[in-house]
DNA sequence: GCGATGACATAAAACAGATATTGTCATTTC
DNA sequence: GAAATGACAATATCTGTTTTATGTCATCGC
């Protein structure tokens, strides 16, 4: 995978996303990034077989920073109907500051996301499996009975709550303790759909 | 609301919509509209106070053409657990038909009417009331005694299928069996979450 | 030999001058 | 005198040109 020196290609990575974090996607140029690390432009290539490449890798490890402290949630202990109203609150929560925080690099960061279907697709998978975990511990300890099929009502869920989630729509996102009492609520159908019983 | 002559605002709102689905968005320009209708361009501003609020009308009709053939199904005599499910699948195919039949002109109107929020909100506030009318009637004739706020319970159920509506997702939207299956498995967890019994 | 270079062809983006469009209004027409 | 016109300033868009970036490769140094 990794046959050129890994150091260089993580250096080439960190500055790649330096630059995009000061300047956004469109100021982005490999001439930019090797004349940062003092190498010719050429080099980069050697690293990432094109700029696309190097685009997703930063993509992937920004994404990354949202999964994470999810996994810790779904591998939690709460009860599975709870750990799945804490999770959703949480990927809600996360994508909402990230936009707050700074749009143009939430913007950035997306368009460059976007550019490369396969890291989105795997970020998706990642988010649909740490969901079916929980699902399919609701159905194993019986508090969520009407668990069919853990990985399809996963991906329901996900797509349920788009709304909360998705980058092109948590945009424009309105009033946020507005946007909280409507997942609240969602999350409230979903988990009695799935056989919730004393949904709070 | 209409002071001056309703005919000729017709004709341009007519003449605009047609270049509009000829052309496209970018090449909607007032001008063109009233070389077509053989009047100077500063009279279409006797119509419209500006290019912005004709591309609006013109959305707003556009928007119609959706929304009537759901009206007859929210006002149905069908038990109102399948008619919501009968009305959401409706939607869901109707924005799936017209961003397959002409992507481009889907994208046209779209962005035409992204470009007036107010009559997206009123489409928006249009199709809740019509789930809010099924959810208050499988309230009253308890088939969906989960209705608590006929309102923010449609309001949520639009939110929660918005991947089969929304512009912005339908327009990337996969295999057309697929996401009627998924449509199909959220409709269901909604109708449970709503207190529905055999749901099919 | 491996990592790196820099010159090169091709493709994309920035720029600036020319052209077209928006929106206003005093004037015209019927 | 309401409906429409056409000339107008300000703004936006197009077009052709120059500049910059991407991606390749023969060559270099260690």
């Amino acid at each position: 995978m990794d046959l050129p020196s890994p150091d260089t290609r993580t250096r080439i990575l960190d500055a790649a996303a330096a630059l995009l974090r000061r300047h956004g996607p469109d100021k982005l140029t490999v001439l930019d990034v090797a004349k940062r690390l003092g190498m010719s432009h050429g080099n980069v290539y050697r690293h990432f077989p094109s700029k696309q490449a190097l685009r997703a890798a930063v993509a992937e490890e920004w994404l990354s920073d949202v999964t994470a402290p999810l996994a810790l949630i779904a591998a939690g202990e709460a009860a599975p109907p709870s750990r799945l109203r804490e999770w959703l609150a949480a990927l809600a929560v996360i994508k909402r500051r990230k936009v707050l925080e700074d749009p143009e690099m939430f913007a950035g960061f997306h368009r460059v996301a976007s550019e490369s279907p396969e890291v989105i697709a795997a970020h998706v998978a990642h988010l649909v499996d740490q969901i079916a975990a929980i699902l399919a511990a609701g159905k194993a300890d019986g508090t969520l009975p009407g668990v069919a099929a853990p990985q399809d009502d996963a991906r329901a869920v996900l797509v349920a709550t788009a709304r909360f989630h998705h980058p092109d729509l948590v945009r424009d996102g309105g009033n946020a303790a507005t946007a909280e009492a409507e997942l609240s609520r969602i999350t409230t159908l979903l988990l009695r759909g799935l056989g919730a019983t004393a949904v709070a």
